[in-house]
DNA sequence: TATTTATGTAACCTTATGGTTGCAAATATA
DNA sequence: TATATTTGCAACCATAAGGTTACATAAATA
């Protein structure tokens, strides 16, 4: 399964596991002594985490440290700033409002997202 | 279904249908138009959207209009900005480095994420 | 060596996701 | 009024998500 960085971030014990690592690689069994939830399911989180990009494991001993590759959030970033401007200028409204009155005569065209 | 903004942007067609919007609304068969899959799959992921607050609908005749909400991303910057420091420090390696010497020693104490 | 600890993973379950086709209802138009 | 357009939504499907228990294996320790 390809996975994404915001699919990553989408749920939000994954973010939670993030944060928990943030400042401290931990093995896998710290992270998941944190949570309510099985070791395994905690274990699948670091996985899906691991496939976007988010977190590399490093073995050493009998223990897997989880480290946190939080550069990745740039990706996100770099998205949801794109939109900034928009949301600061209260836009919001202002240009639904315009565009609700031009719908019918421009269409839209195409971007990549 | 509870919806956050998170799980949201988690799907690519919902963050280009919000980019399709941004600067201009749309109704349900422009939004609609533009993609490949059915219209039925647009009004779907047009519903996810609504639910977590990132789009409002407006009737206006037989139409919908499509209406981006974008302070809703804050939350997400807001989350993602948290962490800037770390990873523009190149911290993603030497805290990992640290962290991992230390492990043995300290206990991660619970946060909320 | 025997045992404990940390981890990976298979097998299974329930619900959510993302998609489809088909149809009904409301609004606009010929 | 009859027809076309726009939309909502039910019913269905396959797969992904998120969780569980149980068991196997590798490494550390008594």
């Amino acid at each position: 399964m390809r996975r994404d960085v915001f699919q990553g971030i989408a749920d939000p014990t994954r973010r939670e596991i993030l944060n928990m690592i943030a400042h401290k690689s931990l093995n896998v069994n710290s992270v998941a002594a944190n949570f309510e939830v099985s070791r395994t399911a905690i274990y699948k989180h670091i996985k899906i985490l691991t496939e976007c990009g988010l977190v590399v494991v490093r073995q050493q001993g009998r223990e897997r440290y989880c480290e946190a590759r939080l550069k990745k959030l740039s990706k996100v970033s770099d998205w949801v700033e794109r939109y900034r401007s928009l949301w600061e200028a209260k836009f919001d409204s202002l240009e639904a409002y315009l565009g609700k009155l031009e719908a019918k005569k421009k269409k839209y065209g195409k971007k990549k997202s």
